[in-house]
DNA sequence: TTGACATCCTGAGGTTGCCTCAGGTTGAAT
DNA sequence: ATTCAACCTGAGGCAACCTCAGGATGTCAA
């Protein structure tokens, strides 16, 4: 039985854009692929498709990316690494509640890029021998520490934990994954989470 | 491309007990094969594991069950059903708000009750050409009810609407769907979710 | 009891997607 | 030009899905 973690020589697997010339074309190209098939077809679009969209061959797919688990984290590193890039951003602004808020909104987009990323999100949260556990660890990291200056601030209630505010941050994200384009709830759920995690005046 | 959809004669395909004894012997040890096989590998445990379960060819299941989708509704069709009638049973109650908060609590641990079946039903609430949308249209309309009376009696915010509160149901079963065992955080994610919704004092 | 037949069962086989690996190709460093 | 590590290819084994032609059987009426 796989025991659903994606371990290479004993730790987590992360794609690095290979050194000679038709490796990069590949890589980027498989990248490319990669995205657009996520974005249609959910993670877990099929992989000879992408190769195939890619232009190269199943195996070469796999050499860059041994596990599916590793292509999606590729695939969406950008913009977890720009998420966390503007929580400390935001940690200057004047408001700790206002940049939670902010935060928050944006994560969510960010976690729902695709069907089926929330839950991988949500797995390597706290599974280390996972791809992309590294950017869920510093994603955890950049929400504690907006959170904690908004508790500090007398904004949010004291005894709200990171981790819940993470479930709270995926079952949004998981509601707008669900959504059809007519019917997108996850803006009023993060709603009504807040005004369940605030103060009152 | 499969659409999604689960029609068979151009309407949801309900399984039914069928007339003839090895028959209905058949039904029902796939019927419990699959409940055993969706506890412990998910939604999409595998059709031909069941199948071979319940000591009977591959072709037989499809006979009972066209579709994976109708083996979930039928797999979870009698506990849905009692969360509909158990709602009957708390409209009777002294008060709304707590009959809400029960029933609530109910329905995240039935939407939970094997990965994969939240988003089933989620899929199911609002796409009628499926299985299961029978029965989550009677959980709508008895969540709805509840929500209702609760909202008559000044207990939950009034510009609450069904569906949100459906999406709220549905989070927090997703987030007890991912839960390890030494981890589960939708009963805080529901009292906080509560903390939202009600009104203050 | 005995047809007659609708219902039911079987499992081979076509299809797709996963993943591996032996063998061939090529970029780049010397 | 030579060398070789890095890279690429695609056949093929495996698992799961789903269908369908052919065979078996329970039921019911005579």
């Amino acid at each position: 039985m796989s025991s659903g973690r994606y371990l290479v020589d004993g730790k987590p697997y992360i794609a690095q854009r290979p050194k000679r010339a038709d490796g990069r074309r590949n890589y980027d190209a498989i990248l490319a692929a990669a995205r657009k098939a996520f974005e249609s077809a959910g993670a877990d679009a099929s992989l000879e498709d992408i190769a195939s969209q890619a232009g190269v061959a199943i195996g070469t797919l796999y050499r860059h990316f041994p596990t599916r688990a590793s292509l999606v984290e590729a695939a969406t590193r950008d913009g977890l690494e720009n998420l966390v890039a503007h929580a400390e951003r935001l940690t200057a602004g004047p408001d700790p509640l206002d940049a939670l808020i902010a935060w928050m909104r944006e994560a969510v987009v960010h976690f729902s890029t695709f069907r089926g990323l929330v839950g991988i999100l949500a797995q390597s949260m706290y599974d280390e021998g996972t791809p992309s556990h590294t950017m869920c660890s510093a994603m955890h990291r950049s929400g504690a520490d907006l959170l904690r200056a908004a508790q500090a601030a007398g904004r949010v209630r004291p005894d709200l934990t990171p981790d819940e505010l993470f479930d709270l941050l995926s079952g949004a994200a998981w509601v707008r994954e669900q959504a059809t384009p007519d019917r997108d709830g996850s803006a009023r759920f993060l709603e009504l989470a807040l005004e369940g995690i605030t103060t009152r005046d």
